[in-house]
DNA sequence: TTGCTCCTCACGTCACGTGAGGTGGC
DNA sequence: TTGCTCCTCACGTCACGTGAGGTGGC
């Protein structure tokens, strides 16, 4: 006599813990093949049973509910693995993060002292080609990534002439709030012929110059903090205070070598006296 | 003149946020160097960026905070690092089970059906070396393989005789609710020798045996799920409602083969006629 | 009938983020 | 003085877990 199962037994049977079915059904992930309208038991049927153990699986990678769903309501398999596809990705990316941050913390341990040296500059007004987006602070050194990959697409197919190395404008709002709208740079002097319609995203600016602090920062821009501590730290020693946004500028980068302890990195402090 | 920093100052040296940073405060983590009675205005000395810096790390890597806070105020930079050691260890672990469920979910999708033999047997009770715990689903993996190595080296320790494969005792709870009191065991005829007190976990006990059903898994721990409702299905059809904890005989495991594919496990479905 | 299973709230978790509404400092 | 920075609540987030208190089913 095949039947259905109480929630209980479906809970044997897929592993999913009694809560999590009540609260799957009541988001309607997982709704039960049929409820009794008296006493409100949940009866599941034994062929659910796959859905669950979809979802048990992408749970465990910690893929948020609302794209499980999409993954089980999807009619089409091209597009519940395009989902998957997505998911499996942005975890990769994250665990190239962690391997970063790794790094990054043996770093501090072994060597917590960082000298720098700081200089003063007068950064010039320069036109270039721009990316801008609201962005979180731990995801700015991907979009960055795929930012100057795109400026630097945009810069051979428009034919302009590079003027300078890339940069980044980073209002406060990035730190103090965790996330802001950035600018990704790419100075030019000449842009031959117009940006191409691909290219949605660029466009071409003014970026604004003045009186800055720069300090250069070695290595990986995991470690970018210690470097702004210690920049800071010296304008602060100075009486000055940060005004505006920060700027970076990417003298060495991915796109030179491949090794991040030879990135060189200029961070730009700006100044005015207090 | 060096000063103090205000609290949007410190969260771009630090990066920071302001929110965190109240946050921190709050838990007593990171203390502004001064807090203005009248104002409430949190004041930071640069000096204090060494720990933002640390905690900023530690959290990017998830470890909770009260683990953060047992690094932060370490005196002692062998405690530090083991702290920090375990939490490493524990990511790995992490990453290790995630690559499990990715390779359980391929085969999922690419094989989503499931044929097994149901058999219908009576298990003896036998006398076993036991390790019980209370462990989480999730957990139940890594805690068995630490469990039997211990097992392993009791049984040479106590010059025991191995009569039958390694088995699991779990309780309903630890389906329904996630977590319960298992139990790992190993058989054994005679024992020679008493158990070393280095084995403070192991005991000698009685499992007791019973009518079952009873299905072979095969493959990796982590598609257990599989079997599991192919055999509750198949009882359900039965007619059959599981009564009392189900068990599990490590056929073949890890102590015979590296390859997961080669696994062999037998579900045990307790057996009450409905 | 007993005790086990199931039910529904209401609230907790964790580490902050999101406003609202207001005040202090330069 | 203006506007920017900072403050403190109170509540939200996310995917459930934790009880409390009660009822249904065999």
């Amino acid at each position: 006599v095949s039947s259905t199962l109480s929630i209980g037994e479906f809970s044997k049977l897929t592993h999913l813990s009694v809560k999590a079915l009540r609260h799957y059904h009541e988001i309607g992930l997982l709704v039960p093949a049929d409820v009794d309208t008296g006493s409100r038991y949940r009866r599941y049927d034994p062929a659910q049973a796959r859905d669950a153990q979809l979802i048990r699986r992408l749970r465990a990678l910690d893929m948020p509910i609302e794209m499980v769903r999409t993954v089980v309501n999807a009619t089409d398999g091209e597009q519940r693995s395009a989902t998957i596809a997505a998911h499996l990705r942005a975890m990769e990316d994250e665990l190239e993060r962690t391997r970063d941050v790794v790094a990054s913390l043996r770093a501090l341990i072994e060597q917590p002292l960082l000298d720098i040296e700081v200089e003063r500059r007068s950064l010039p007004d320069v036109t270039a080609l721009v990316i801008s987006a609201n962005v979180r602070h731990d995801h700015l050194e991907r979009w960055g990534g795929a930012a100057f990959e795109e400026l630097g697409a945009a810069v051979v197919a428009s034919r302009a002439d590079v003027a300078g190395p890339g940069g980044g404008v980073f209002p406060t709002a990035l730190f103090e709030e965790d996330r802001g709208r950035v600018t990704a740079y790419v100075p030019v002097s000449a842009v031959q012929d117009t940006i191409p319609r691909d290219f949605a995203r660029v466009a071409l600016a003014d970026i604004a110059g003045g009186e800055v602090l720069v300090a250069t920062h070695a290595g990986p821009y995991t470690d970018l903090d210690r470097t702004y501590a210690a920049l800071g730290a010296a304008a602060n020693e100075m009486g000055i205070a940060a005004d505006g946004p920060i700027r970076e500028l990417y003298i060495v980068g991915p796109d030179v070598t491949d090794d991040p302890l030879r990135y060189r990195t200029e961070v730009c402090w700006p100044v005015v006296e207090s």
